[in-house]
DNA sequence: TTGCGCAAGTTAAACGTTTAACTAGGATTA
DNA sequence: TAATCCTAGTTAAACGTTTAACTTGCGCAA
């Protein structure tokens, strides 16, 4: 037989509901009543019914994760690692992640998640770039929604986001400090948002110590932010200056291209040019030199996508509408000091 | 307002109950009734709630999943795929999967999960190797288990596998086929009960054929099946073989590091060459060649765990113990007919 | 004609919580 | 001293299902 919250009652000597209001933190309750409860769910090992507690409270006590199938799947673990921060905040804040992904193919007339159309979820965090059409159909169900690494292009909905604009910054700020100068700038496609803002950090660091911006050292041509490009890149940007030092690379994959590049035509990395990346992936390690970097804490993102959500869920009038998580440099062995 | 069934019953001018015995496929009910009563479900938009139906049926109608952390944040999404695919049937079972990690340190007095100690599964998967500790103290809980990728030291728990003698038996015989006879088996430690039964599919195949198996051709030191010690065991073994026309690696990790060996001492695959591997991993598609290899089917291997639960949960006295995942032989460019 | 069995429903209790409304008694105020 | 307000609880209804036990009507055997 279960243990109910009568068995509790009973044990304690008071009513259900006195159990009840403790298990809620309801202030209503003394200090001495409140001891004496909670030893008896101590001494009895009483968990409440999620079913009973979800019937008449109208809450599931879930939360829905959506991502795409090939973020998912994607072979440098990020969103896993987003999800077991969000798994780790479920934990804190009472709630159990229920994980679902997506086709990237999803369209209009395609079915909703199970946990959307069966309603088995009080909030959903969505990871990652999803198709536009999935929000709009998420749109009607009144669901609280966050985003993690992700701005939706419509409507307005609690984000949380890696602090890139200061990443930017203090990943040139390093180099600057070692004594370098001629600083470039290795990245993709403007047009993503974690892209460009990493390049209004580099800008703006620059700016701040005088240095001027040059354009021939910025190479934003990249269609993506990928090994290949960097290789690509880091050849025409040293095409153009003969007197580059350093160069920051918008993330590690694109720093690992311009590695092997330098390393192909004989240039040594750090003695003749510094490098760091962002992002901190996993295969860094493995690298020669390593790889100084930018670390993204993609844990925290995950908790703090829950922490949001949860306080949309239970406090309606919220303010908090975004959350930058700071990043952190991780100092290796791909940047020396200007000799 | 949510629909409940009390509207649905109304709309098809019958009582909950017989709402409640078509839903859940009850035979008592008559074809025109059922029919009745689908449509009013269909018309209303009504979906069952989750809550009701678990406080009184005592089921969560949720599963567990659980695998180590190093697993899960594996770059080759292997448990990642095992976990959509159980996801997917989870969907046709009527469940919901809440997956968790562990950490891979786990100890006797470490918590359990905690959908175990809120007993909020009605199963529970394990995925790929954990603690023995964790069966342990599980086995206490008289939760459902099943086991996929591992079999438990101890207990006598349903498991499901993939076809490694069967693998090993069509890997050869592919090779044996492209007029192979001497063909090398390079394995990792056969404590290892995959690679165990993947070289008896190798030797059955070869006995099958009249070829005599030598242990000059058979490579079972190396400690872990990773790209290094196949670059390792391969050597070793060309040093004792210069005959050697083809290889079976015990999987594509080891395949790949004796691919890299060959094309460092220049010996062409598959031109000289030729090689099979085990897995499909993912980053075979950029090799050069392609690897051929057996194809493990990972959805799969999740759908039949949720399957096997599914049967424990509603039907006690099930006989299936065991189930077997058929793999696939993936023909591509690292093997060839010798001439 | 009576009695029985069966098919196809219905009735109503039960599941384990939360919470609005109520209460008893002491403290504070007028 | 009487009226009022708090504090710290209690009572009981409600949440939306499932299911054991009951009912009703019909066909069939004796």
């Amino acid at each position: 037989m279960k243990i109910t919250i009568k068995d509790v009652a009973k044990k304690a000597g008071v009513s259900t509901a006195t159990v009840s209001l403790v298990i809620t933190n309801n202030s209503r309750i003394s200090q001495d009543t409140r001891k004496k409860v909670l030893k008896a769910i101590k001494d009895l090992d009483y968990t409440p019914s999620r079913s009973a507690r979800g019937l008449v409270s109208k809450k599931t006590g879930n939360l829905g994760f959506i991502l795409t199938d090939d973020h998912f799947l994607r072979t440098e673990p990020f969103y896993t690692r987003i999800f077991l921060g969000t798994e780790f905040a479920a934990h804190v804040h009472d709630f159990y992640i229920l994980l679902t992904t997506l086709p990237n193919t999803f369209s209009i007339d395609d079915p909703l998640p199970r946990f959307v159309r069966e309603k088995n979820v009080d909030g959903i965090i969505i990871a990652g770039k999803v198709p536009t059409t999935l929000i709009q159909k998420l749109e009607k169900y009144k669901i609280p929604l966050v985003f993690i690494d992700y701005v939706p292009p419509m409507g307005e909905f609690p984000i949380v986001l890696m602090d890139n604009i200061s990443g930017g910054e203090t990943a040139t700020k390093h180099l600057i400090d070692l004594g370098h100068k001629n600083i470039a700038f290795l990245g993709g496609d403007v047009q993503h948002p974690s892209i460009a803002d990493r390049l209004v950090g580099y800008k703006r660091m620059l700016e701040k110590h005088n240095i001027t911006v040059s354009s021939k050292l910025i190479s934003t041509g990249s269609p993506e932010p990928i090994k290949e490009e960097g290789y690509k890149a880091m050849k025409s940007l040293l095409s153009k200056n003969n007197n580059i030092s350093a160069v920051f690379a918008c993330n590690d994959a694109m720093a690992l291209g311009a590695m092997q590049y330098l390393k192909d035509i004989g240039i040594d990395v750090p003695g003749k040019i510094s490098i760091v990346g962002f992002d901190d992936i996993e295969s860094n390690i493995f690298l020669n030199p390593p790889l100084t970097t930018i670390r993204v804490p993609k844990i925290d993102l995950g908790v703090e996508a829950v922490k949001l959500l949860s306080e949309r869920i239970t406090n309606k009038n919220i303010a908090r509408k975004k959350v930058l998580v700071p990043v952190e440099l991780i100092i290796r062995e791909s940047t020396r000091k200007i000799s």
